[in-house]
Formats: C-alpha cells, structure tokens, sequence
DNA sequence: CACCCAATTAGGAAACATTCTTAATTACTA
DNA sequence: TAGTAATTAAGAATGTTTCCTAATTGGGTG
C-alpha cells in the first residue's frame, strides 16, 4: 500500500492529514524491518525538528489500531512496521544484534489444531511468533560476549 | 520440579538459599498461571513484609536465567511461572482479561521448515508463540467495552 | 560453635519507555 | 475566510525495571 492512498484512508475515516502523520508514514515506508518510536522520531527530528516524541507514539498507536502498521515487542520496547500486503498479520525472524528483522511465510495457526481451544470456549484476538537470534553479521559480536548473564 | 529439589539445586550451583528465594519459588509453586513481579511481591509482603520489590526482580531473573522459571512478556509488563515439565519451554493461551494462561500441547518450530532459515545463516535463540483472546468467563466483559479503543 | 567473606539484601534513587495534561495551533468544512 | 473539533508540543506524570550503596547473612572453614 502506498502512502498517497495510507493518507487518503485516514482522511477518508475523518482524521486529519497532518504534516507530522505524513513524515510518520515516510519514515515508515522508507525501510523494511520494524522502528521504535524512538527511532521514527529521531529520524524525522534531523530535518522536522519541532516533532514531539509524544507525536510519535499517538499516532503510531492510532495506526496500529487502524491496522496500518503492526506492533511487536521485543528488547523492552515496542517497535513498528508497516503492513505491506493486505491483512496485516505476519511473523518475524529478529536478530538479537542489529534488530533487523525478515518475515516468515509461516503461521503457526494454520497447522495449530483449533478443536482443543475451541472446546474451551475461548474467544481468539491475536497471537504472537517471532524466532529470535544472531544474524550471520552479528553471530561473531555474540559468540564473542559469551554467556556473559548472570 | 518440587519445591525442595529446586533448592537444593540452587545450593549445588553455589547460590544462597535465602529465605527471600524461598519464598519467591513457594508463592511460585502456590499458583499454575503467570503472575508479574508486582503481584508475587504483594503476595509475599502479606505474611513477609521486609521482601523487598528489587529483591522479587532479581531472583526471578536468576531464576529464568537457570531456566527454572520461564517469562513472557504481555500487557507491558513481564510475568513468571515455573517450569514444572522438563525443558522449560512452553507455549500458551492466555487470557486478557483476566491474565490466566493455560499451556499449549504445541510448538510452531515441530511444524517450522528449517531449511528456509538455516540457509540464510541464523543462529537461533529462541523463539515465542502465545495466542490471546478472552476466556468464557471473560468474553462478556470484553462485549460490553465494545470497541473501546483508539 | 564462632568466624569470615562473598553473596545477598532493603531501600531509595535512577533509568527507561510510554502516557497524560494543558494550552495553543491547525486541518478541514461550510 | 471563519469556526470548530482534532491535533499538536512540551513537560509532567506514570509504571515497570534496574542500579547503587551500605548493611546483613548463608554456609564453608577451622
């Protein structure tokens, strides 16, 4: 989905256009893996300075809920990404080191075997799969650190 | 794993066993589901009040990184629960509303093809798979905010 | 049993991400 | 162009988790 049409849907669902939404949504579409808020806002900072961080997170907040960008959590903070294709679930395989992340073509609910749950009664919202480890760049840094925790 | 042996295993890793770490694997044991920091620090301050908040933390990180309790992260915050099976490596439905989880018989990476990741040269860590919803007791809650959110 | 010392603790301060509050600004509608 | 509700910036506030420091203590040794 391309920005010009992301700013046609907000404005078609009543909310406004503002220029801080339009430099979210750049930044956003600009790389492929997930930002933090506070990576978004730093980014537009170095040529939109007056960019509140607190900006950031709203609207990031209202996308996700729009379904327009998708939220993970990992390393203690949330980060984001724009949803590409249509229906804004994918999974990710994140490396530790740099952050980047690569998406699965793989959902665990397709080979999940729904009768067990179903039979509980249990009202379904949404999952979570992510594999995480060290990338080819960033095995050597970690095998480095060693088991370096407690 | 009972709660005895857990202790014993920690005096043969040359850990102290405290009566502070006593009772972090006692009110660990008392319950099946997860429960935060916070609330295995307010369940201990009844009968205990010295425990301290960062003494809770930094036992159940000791505790995960001996992979005796396992933690997942929703709702922003992390919660705990001891690994009563083997492996320490478990996946589940939880509930929103009312945060109980109930362990799943199911692990994506069983079903996961290998060969697409290996190939790209990524050295696995771990890996994540919970499913969220509302339990029965909980779904009329959730009717009733409604779409709530924005 | 008494001693010792590294491990552990409590408590408060700090760090961190995130959200709230408020008054001012702004995008859109008519 | 004016009106108005949505949106904003800034800083304060919140909530979770970690860090710091001095005091305490578990458990091995004599």
């Amino acid at each position: 989905m391309d920005k010009t049409k992301l700013l046609k849907e907000l404005r078609n669902k009543g909310y406004k256009v503002t220029p801080q939404r339009q430099e979210i949504i750049e930044v956003l579409s600009e790389r492929e893996g997930h930002q933090s808020a506070e990576e978004v806002h730093k980014r537009i900072c170095s040529h939109y300075p007056a960019m509140g961080l607190d900006t950031v997170y709203r609207n990031l907040a209202l996308l996700r809920n729009l379904n327009i960008v998708s939220e993970i959590n990992f390393g203690g903070k949330n980060r984001y990404e724009l949803n590409r294709d249509g229906d804004g679930h994918s999974h990710h395989l994140i490396c530790l080191g740099c952050g980047v992340s690569q998406k699965l073509d793989f959902c665990p609910l397709d080979y999940f075997d729904w009768n067990k749950v179903l039979k509980k009664d249990f009202k379904v919202k949404n999952h979570r799969f992510e594999i995480f480890g060290y990338c080819s760049h960033c095995i050597q840094i970690e095998e480095n650190e060693g088991e370096g925790e407690e």
